[in-house]
DNA sequence: GATGAATGAGTATTCATTCAT
DNA sequence: CATGAATGAATACTCATTCAT
């Protein structure tokens, strides 16, 4: 991961993660400013400009970033459990607890492209969208195969086999946003396995 | 149907139907302005400031204008059908249909409060958008009622069954959001429904 | 007097009255708008343009009125008393009473026409403030012959005797704005009169 | 002098410098626009809001800059004389050349706190309006002590002294307003000092 | 490379004035 | 005559971007 932006320089991913400083100082993303950026970055505004060309490539490369670590992060989880059940459920822990951050940028990847109206930051990088969209089917693809593999899920066409888990995985961020207990989110974890499970049998 | 907004003007209502004018023309909620807004709907500009106070409020009201219609019209759909699954196919194919139109907000809806990354114009509308979640809500769930008398669908507890809907919902939105072939929105319908069916049962 | 406002009509009176009580209301009047005049004075906005042209004709001539008025009271008081000096307490002492209402403009004439910085709406009244202002001197020089026959004062060239009584005056009057207790104003009006009976004897 | 402005950095002189340029070109403060005063000032407009944060703050500001400046040339001007009527006269010709330039403000400090009525942007500037009105009275008593050294005029309760001084100067100060020829406010000087020495006799 | 002062294009909002009713 | 809904010109202020140091 983080193959599309392999090439960050130390001063890019201290940009970086000045956004992810704002993002959970609860900032929104379409009304922070460049002074902000350099300032949460700890550096000159014209710095900025040293390393990218406009405001929306900092934030969309930010948003970019946060994804490619988050979707580490979550493989990473998953590698550590032998077991389908166990690594779903991994997953969704991460996810659960991520959400609390406010730089858990999964939801909007999952909504992908969305019909025009996505935040105009990401207006430049819908390609880079796509290209994410399909390491997550990649990524989707090969937990099935272990499900199946253990004989929890049975193998289907892998669109429908796609559509499922992203389907829980959608109405599982779905009820983490907003105000909850940490209890709704567990229980919503549960749900999410239970759904995929039965779907896929 | 249009019940939070059952006194509005015959003047807001033209206002409303300006932006979703610009909506349809591809225009970002974000960056649209109050001069476009005017123009779209033939007034002056100055002519918004009598009906509301700020552009936000403009296009937060637009955007319950225009989900309560959506919601509405996918109920006349459903109330159109007897049975558990013509109901549901007539709502995923209006949706589909709607979502070619760009004024379909459901996706925005579905995603509810977004974990502080909403369009600046919703946060006022938080508390509105909440009341709109809990209509969807019941809406399902006098839905999964009909399946359930017909016996196409287990009665399960309701936040479970809510989950279901909401999740085969998203991951059916979110096949409709990008670029896509008429067929494959066909076919995320028909895999929406299966996934519905067998979770439920 | 209020020679000049002869003509007023009933309805033009009425929006006078409104801008008096606005300006009691401690509303700047380089602020106000036509809404709030036309609120104030209990009539349709568009019935201002019925009898003035535009919001600063309206204001200009509120102001005159106002002024005419002060004077007319001003003179009325000093009829009521023989003496000079009588004559003299009886203006200072309801110059200070109406100071306490903000609508005495009599400050704004006494600095009449001030190197451009006047107030914008009275930039059309410089003619009519001129004419108020000999209306002003006329009364001084009758108010002197008072004194002069009383023997109070000596007759002076009138342009002194005019400079005398106006410095006078408008001291008095700088004592009256801003915050100050009672006493203080009383013993202003007394230093007043002395300041007069010096200057010229 | 110009102890309040002390720190003023050099752009912020260049804007109030700019202002002074409007005032001189007649140009009314209650009208003038950002864009007018960045032009005068040779800057950019989003400069101005480098330094301040209004424009009202600007023109405020500008105005205790003048006046600040202009007390500062009078007691200039009084120390290059010796005797009481010397200064005196020095303090009332300089006032007198300057007042045909429109950026003299003096009239508007003699004016003080005016129930209300004062320009919008001078609202903030209350408190400092009163410290340099004590700053007036402070040079007023230290020049009468001059007058009672020489025994032109007779020292008397201070509060009257003030007084004396502040009308006799308003008196003038209105005789420099408005149309006049230039004898006539050499005439008023003449007179104004007369006023002084009989009221303090 | 790094900086931040300077810039001016861009926009929400206000409000005097008009005019159809 | 009286009204107030409609209008759009006018303006303060913001902020992405540049560039001299």
């Amino acid at each position: 991961m983080n193959r599309m932006n392999r090439n960050d320089s130390e001063k890019e991913i201290a940009i970086y993660e000045g956004v992810r400083k704002l993002i959970r100082q609860n900032v929104n993303l379409s009304q922070v400013t460049a002074s902000e950026i350099a300032q949460a970055a700890g550096i000159g505004k014209g710095t900025l400009y040293n390393y990218f060309s406009t405001k929306d490539e900092i934030i969309a490369r930010t948003v970019f970033y946060l994804i490619d670590q988050h979707l580490a992060q979550i493989q990473a989880c998953m590698e550590c459990q032998k077991h389908f059940e166990d690594k779903c459920r991994a997953a969704l822990d991460f996810i659960r607890v991520q959400a609390n951050q406010r730089d858990s940028q999964l939801h909007l990847m999952l909504m992908g492209i969305d019909g025009g109206q996505v935040a105009p930051f990401l207006r430049q990088g819908m390609e880079r969208m796509r290209a994410t969209m399909q390491e997550v089917e990649r990524i989707v693809l090969m937990l099935a195969e272990t499900g199946v593999a253990e004989g929890v899920i049975v193998r289907q066409e892998s669109g429908y086999t796609v559509q499922v888990f992203l389907s829980a995985l959608m109405g599982y961020c779905r009820c983490l946003c907003g105000p909850r207990k940490e209890t709704d989110g567990v229980m919503a974890a549960q749900r999410a396995y239970q759904i995929l499970v039965k779907a896929l049998n």
